[in-house]
DNA sequence: CCCTATGTTCCCAA
DNA sequence: CTTGGGAACATAGG
């Protein structure tokens, strides 16, 4: 479910609400979750994302990874009331953090703080056409599946990697190494732009997603090619395209993306 | 019953 | 080594 935007939502709502709290009590309901002993009594000290990875720090130098997957969420509530499909959860000081995923797909780890930044660009940290160009090189898989690839920019997914393209007119099958410094300078503003927007919208509520108080995001009002199949293109009228990719459905306009 | 789903990983083939 | 396809994970909803 949740790409860049949503996990960056959550992440500020959570350094705010969380941090400092210490840990009560963790329950876990789903077995499939580790057990994480030593959690108990520790306090909070920030949270932050790295790519669409959840990081919570606590003191001594440890911290716990959270990936959403498809479905995962986080809910927070100052009582203990029923959360539905209620996997895990954190009791801190004034409130539970419950970790709610139907599907299961979530994964939770806990080790050694990260320390600096991984060896993928974050889109919102000055990834200029020079650096995108320079990380696509010689590789001529299709540049959907380069912006996707999370071990080279970490937090775009399928709606917003289709929605960048579409904003930077390229097809979503052209190689990466194709890119001209024109079209990579494309990509930079159309990531950056949409992103940002993305994230002031607290995200895209296409079906379920919500943020730690429930509350659903706004930027599916924007979306120019997700899940718009058969409907006119706003720049053209063309019919908006679906295929797929790599198992997963890519939108396009077959007439603004034609290379 | 059929298909689809905002993610990742693994296996296999070209 | 790179690229691409498909299945798997587990569940809900149309």
């Amino acid at each position: 479910m949740p790409e860049l935007p949503e996990v960056e939502t959550l992440c500020r709502q959570l350094d705010r609400v969380i941090s400092g709290a210490r840990v009560r009590s963790v329950v876990r309901w789903d077995r499939k979750l580790p057990d994480i002993r030593g959690l108990r009594g520790l306090r909070i000290d920030a949270v932050q994302r790295r790519g669409k990875r959840i990081e919570i720090d606590f003191e001594g130098d440890v911290a716990l990874f959270i990936h959403l997957r498809m479905t995962g969420r986080f809910e927070w509530h100052r009582d203990d009331e029923p959360v539905r499909y209620a996997r895990w959860m954190l009791e801190l000081d004034g409130g539970r953090l419950y970790l709610s995923d139907p599907r299961r797909f979530a994964t939770l780890a806990f080790g050694k703080r990260s320390g600096g930044p991984g060896n993928a660009h974050d889109p919102l940290q000055g990834l200029t056409a020079a650096k995108l160009s320079r990380a696509a090189g010689a590789r001529r898989l299709p540049i959907k599946a380069f912006l996707t690839d999370q071990n080279v920019i970490g937090g775009i997914g399928n709606i917003y990697a289709c929605e960048i393209l579409y904003r930077a007119a390229i097809s979503p099958w052209r190689r990466a190494c194709d890119l001209d410094s024109r079209k990579w300078g494309n990509v930079e503003k159309a990531m950056a732009s949409i992103l940002q927007k993305a994230i002031d919208c607290g995200g895209t509520s296409f079906s379920d997603w919500a943020d730690l108080f429930g509350k659903r995001g706004c930027y599916q009002r924007f979306l120019k090619v997700y899940g718009r199949e058969g409907k006119p293109c706003q720049r053209c009228g063309a019919p908006i395209v679906r295929v797929l990719m790599a198992g997963r459905a890519t939108f396009f306009c077959p007439s603004c993306q034609a290379t």
